[in-house]
DNA sequence: TTGCGTGCAAAGGTTTTGCATGGCA
DNA sequence: TGCCATGCAAAACCTTTGCACGCAA
């Protein structure tokens, strides 16, 4: 097990990753944040420190065919999240999470129905959320 | 409504997706294809002709947070592709079509419960189908 | 002091764009 | 002939890598 330190860079990150709970970011949105505040970290710390969080499973890592860059997904430890799906809402970014019941019943009929073994890391709904389609008629 | 011509990369492409219905596949491997075939289409016609059909629902595009490079799905024409969800094995990369009655009642349940409008394309189950979960214990 | 983290510059790889040419209808 | 499609080269982008230096513990 490798040693990890405290940094302004993680901190940084992270912090913006909390405030950021139900939206999805990419690595630029954090360089801007951490410019906003009138500090600078390199976008090579970032990308690097991303991946990190990533493999120790802090963050989801998405990429998906109308971005043109990685989106990274805050996940609340303790939480479930690797376990459940999540819907995307297409047009405002939020995250839902499909955190209810129905998610075992899905689970299994997927593999009793088409042999499918599901794994919610990496899965995505597309859609609109309620607000925005109240909204607009999208 | 804009002209379309019948070319020769076109076809071939078109050749390729339809050989490799159960398959997503990149530009590089249609380049391939192409290339072992002894023809030969240059790398920016064949991401053009993607985006095209694409954009008319031939094919549906996706990136993974794993790949590098974008990866594509031919869709049956009449068949109805865009109102299921598709499973990916994410060992093989075999692609299952979510297509039974379950599908309503799971949309519904999004909607009921989530106020979520599900949107298939652009959406991926990501899993492990049935023979390679046999294959190996992964 | 140790060795992980960071910044900088450069490279890597995919995808896009501009422009002149080719080819379908 | 008209205009869409293609090829080539270059650019645009995001992301990764190498290396020397900085900094946490």
């Amino acid at each position: 097990m490798k040693k990890e330190y405290k940094t302004k860079a993680k901190d940084l990150i992270l912090e913006y990753a909390k405030l950021h709970k139900e939206q999805r970011f990419s690595a630029m949105d954090i360089f801007e944040y951490i410019s906003d505040k009138g500090s600078t970290v390199n976008m090579t710390t970032i990308y690097r420190n991303l991946d990190k969080m990533t493999d120790g499973q802090t963050l989801l890592k998405y990429k998906t065919a109308g971005d043109e860059r990685a989106v990274y997904q805050y996940v609340e430890p303790d939480t479930h999240c690797h376990h459940h799906l999540h819907m995307h809402c297409k047009n405002c970014g939020k995250i839902l999470h499909f955190e209810c019941a129905f998610m075992d019943e899905f689970r299994a009929h997927c593999l009793e129905h088409h042999g499918f073994v599901l794994e919610c890391d990496g899965s995505i709904l597309n859609g609109i959320c309620r607000e925005c389609a109240e909204k607009v008629n999208l």
